[in-house]
DNA sequence: CCGGAACTGTCAGCGGACTGTCAGGTTCGA
DNA sequence: TCGAACCTGACAGTCCGCTGACAGTTCCGG
C-alpha cells in the first residue's frame, strides 16, 4: 500500500511518515504543492495524506483538479483552519475524510485504514475471504482460527490482494502499491513472493488468472 | 434513497431528519437501539446515521454486529464522546465516518454525500449476452452460472465483441484491437481464436456474418 | 562489535499453458 | 456449381508462472 504524504512540517511529516511506515504502508513524502499534483496524477497511490497549506500549489486546488480529472484515490485532508464551513468545502472538493490539526497519531491511523477499507468495499477491520482472517488492526494473519508469520512484504502483498477480493489484481499493479520506486518488468519478485505466502498459509486463496495476475477468493471459486 | 437516522435526541433529530429531508433522501427515524439494530439488519438503506448513545442497545453494539454479519451499508456515527481512542474504537468498528457533537447541520450533509458518493463507486461490470456472462472485476465468464476458464487473448476477444454486442465487429478491427502492431492478412487466428471461444462457451453467442465479420448476440437473433 | 537469523530480490530451470500457423475440410452465397 | 470465406484439428515455438537455491542486506542479541 503506497501511501503520498503532502506535507511541508518537517516535523509532523517524521512523525506522521514514521507510523504509517511502522504500520506497514509505503510512505513517500512531497512537501510542494504543484509537485504534489503531478504525482497524485501520475502516480500510483492506495490513498493521499493532504495538507492544505502546501507551498506553490493551494491544497483544494489540488484536490479539485484531481477529481475533476476523474482521480477517485481516497484523500484525507488535514488543516490547522477548523472552520465547518471550510470543512464542508473541503468534503465537497472531493476529500473523503477530514482531519483537524492538532490530531493524535493513532486518530490519523484508524482514517486512514478506514479509507482503505471503505476504497476496497469492505466495512471492517477484519478482512475474511474464504479460511483466511486478516486483522488490519493487529497486522495479523489466521487461518482457521491459527495465527500465521508474514513478513512485512509478505503481509502487504496479501493485504492488498484481499483489499481487493474478488477481483483480479495485475502484477504491475501490485508492483506499484509494493514498492515505492520504479518498476522493472524483468524481475519476478511478485511470482516469488506470491509463492511463499502461498506456503505459510497452506490454503489456496490466491488463484493465478494466467496472462492477467493474481486474485483472492476463496479456494473453491 | 434511504437514509436511516438512528438519534434519541428529539431536537437533533427532527433538525437533521428536516436538513436530510430537503436534501432530497427518504429519512426514516427510531430512538429505540434494538430497533435501530432490527432495521439495519433488514431493511435497504442507502446508508446509516447513527448516534452512540442510544437506549436498550449501544451504538458501537449495534455497528459491530452489523458488520459481523456481513452489513456493508455505509455508516456515519454522531457522538457526544470526544475522545480520540473512542474515536479510534469507532472507526475500527466499521463506522465508515465520524462526526463529533456539536456540528452543522451543512457538515452533516456534506459527509452524508461523500459516503454516498464513495458506496456508489464500487459496482462491479457485469455483461450480458443470452447465458453468457461477463464479470469485468474477476475477469470470469459464466455460461448459464458456470464458470468458464478463457485465455487472456480469448477473454479480450470475447470483451471487446461483448462491449460491441449487437454490433457486427470486422476482423480487421478485432487484429487492431487484440494485436499491438502489424495486421497480417495473411492470418486467420481470428477464425482460430473465435472457434476456441465457441468450442468453450458451448453456446451460440458469436454469429459469424460472413464477408464482415463476427456479432455477440442472442443465440435466436 | 560480531555472528546468526530473518528478509528479500535474483537467477536458472522446468513444466505446462498459450497461440499462431498450416493443411484440409465445410459452408455459404452469388 | 464454383470459389471465397470460414471452420477445425494438429503441431510447435514461445511465453508465463512456479520452485529451489543463493546472495546481499538488515536486524538483533550477546
Amino acid at each position: 500500500m503506497r501511501i503520498l504524504l503532502a506535507e511541508d512540517d518537517d516535523r509532523i511529516a517524521r512523525d506522521v511518515g514514521a507510523a504509517l511506515g511502522a504500520a506497514g504502508y509505503i510512505v513517500e513524502r512531497e512537501a510542494d504543492g504543484e509537485e504534489v499534483w503531478f504525482k497524485g496524477d501520475t502516480g500510483e497511490y492506495a490513498a493521499i495524506v493532504l495538507d492544505l497549506g502546501l507551498p506553490t500549489m493551494d491544497g483544494l486546488s489540488i484536490l479539485k483538479r484531481w477529481r475533476a480529472a476523474g482521480r477517485t484515490f481516497p484523500v484525507l485532508v488535514l488543516t490547522a483552519r477548523g472552520t465547518w464551513n471550510e470543512r464542508v468545502e473541503g468534503i465537497d472538493a472531493g476529500a473523503d475524510d477530514y482531519l483537524p490539526k492538532p490530531f493524535r497519531i493513532e486518530e490519523l491511523l484508524a482514517r486512514v485504514r478506514a479509507l482503505l477499507r471503505r476504497a476496497a468495499g469492505q466495512a471492517s477491520a477484519l478482512l475474511q475471504v474464504g479460511s483466511v482472517t486478516l486483522d488490519t488492526r493487529q497486522m495479523q494473519v489466521t487461518v482457521n482460527g491459527v495465527s500465521v508469520s508474514l513478513s512485512p512484504q509478505e503481509y502487504r502483498l496479501l493485504s492488498y490482494l484481499m483489499h481487493h477480493a474478488g477481483r483480479v489484481v495485475s502484477q504491475l499493479e501490485l508492483t506499484e502499491h509494493l514498492y515505492s520506486q520504479d518498476i522493472e518488468r524483468e524481475s519476478n519478485a511478485i511470482e516469488v513472493l506470491v509463492g511463499r505466502v502461498r506456503r505459510k498459509l497452506g490454503v489456496d486463496v490466491i488463484a493465478t488468472r494466467r496472462g492477467f495476475g493474481y486474485m483472492a477468493c476463496e479456494p473453491g471459486a
